[in-house]
DNA sequence: GTCAGATACTAGGACATCCTACTATATTTC
DNA sequence: GAAATATAGTAGGATGTCCTAGTATCTGAC
């Protein structure tokens, strides 16, 4: 007798893949691919999200308050109103409130009232956050960005095929 | 005098170019691809997994809770341990304890005693919970993953892409 | 056979996100 | 100008993810 070989083709061992199959062995395979993207979307986020908050973990942020931070880092007087952050961010003012919370606590911020509007409140980057903001960046840019396992062409791809995705749901 | 024509550029309204910008503008031009790959990708799910929970609502399941569904609905038994639940979705154990609890509230699975093993525990697709997960199924697919807004091209490129990224991490 | 180390699951807690109010202040309308 | 509407922010709650710990059970080494 020949030496064990399946007649039955084996399993995929990509989860994604084998997901697409069944997609396409139930009937359903117009939506096949769209599933097998947005699926392997959601494993290539927890994928990053993960190496970015560990490499963020010294520093006691998240990626979510180091975004406020670079956010205000870069805006020319290093304070914005709560409202323009979830706006840049594209996130609930509630997870703005959120974050702002937790980077008072730290110091790294300030809320300030809003010369104008009563209503608005002013997020100010302190002393504290300034250099936090650095130093994350440079272990950001050192551990994940400057190689995020993806070929500098894939890179581009990513940035260009995410693009037109976002222009179309009214990003910009 | 010539129409108004900024001397200044004008900060792009896009905030993932205008970070990969400022990231040149700092010096770190290496990283400034990575990061907004990354960052896009973050907002991409975002996008997407807001697109899909919309969907899915009606149904009273999450997106979390549904790929739990169609696992089992795959699977030869319509069961699985939980364990491998958690290895196929790729998230932790308490992820799925937490999963399975609500799908167990709502009746659409139950949690069986595993036959030779006493420490693991099978969840079993009920038939409330097979017939939820193909009509939630025809809804996404008609609604999200048939026409994900992307080209077909862009969506046989993201597919790639990130399995290379995910073989790369040993997803498969 | 026993005991140490692995494995399966749950409990409790930290964070992040969203949603629905609710309050305070601005703006618009008549 | 006063009332209706819109906007900024917070509070409280639901869900999902992860982590650490703790219990029960299995496996393997001696």
């Amino acid at each position: 007798m020949a030496p064990m070989t399946p007649a039955i083709p084996r399993l995929a061992a990509d989860p994604i893949a084998e997901a697409h199959r069944q997609w396409v062995a139930h009937g359903w395979a117009p939506a096949a691919d769209g599933m097998a993207a947005i699926t392997s979307l959601m494993r290539a986020h927890q994928i990053f999200l993960a190496r970015v908050e560990t490499v963020l973990r010294p520093f006691e942020v998240s990626f979510a308050r180091y975004e406020v931070l670079m956010l205000l880092h870069f805006s020319k007087r290093g304070a914005l109103p709560m409202r323009t952050i979830g706006s840049r961010l594209q996130v609930h003012q509630t997870s703005v409130t959120n974050a702002v919370d937790r980077l008072e606590a730290a110091s790294l911020v300030q809320r300030i009232p809003h010369p104008t509007d009563r209503r608005a409140t002013l997020v100010e980057l302190t002393r504290t956050g300034r250099v936090l903001a650095e130093k994350a960046t440079d272990a950001l840019n050192a551990e994940v960005f400057t190689d995020t396992g993806l070929s500098p062409r894939a890179v581009n791809e990513v940035i260009k095929t995410l693009g037109q995705l976002r222009r179309s749901v009214g990003d910009f």
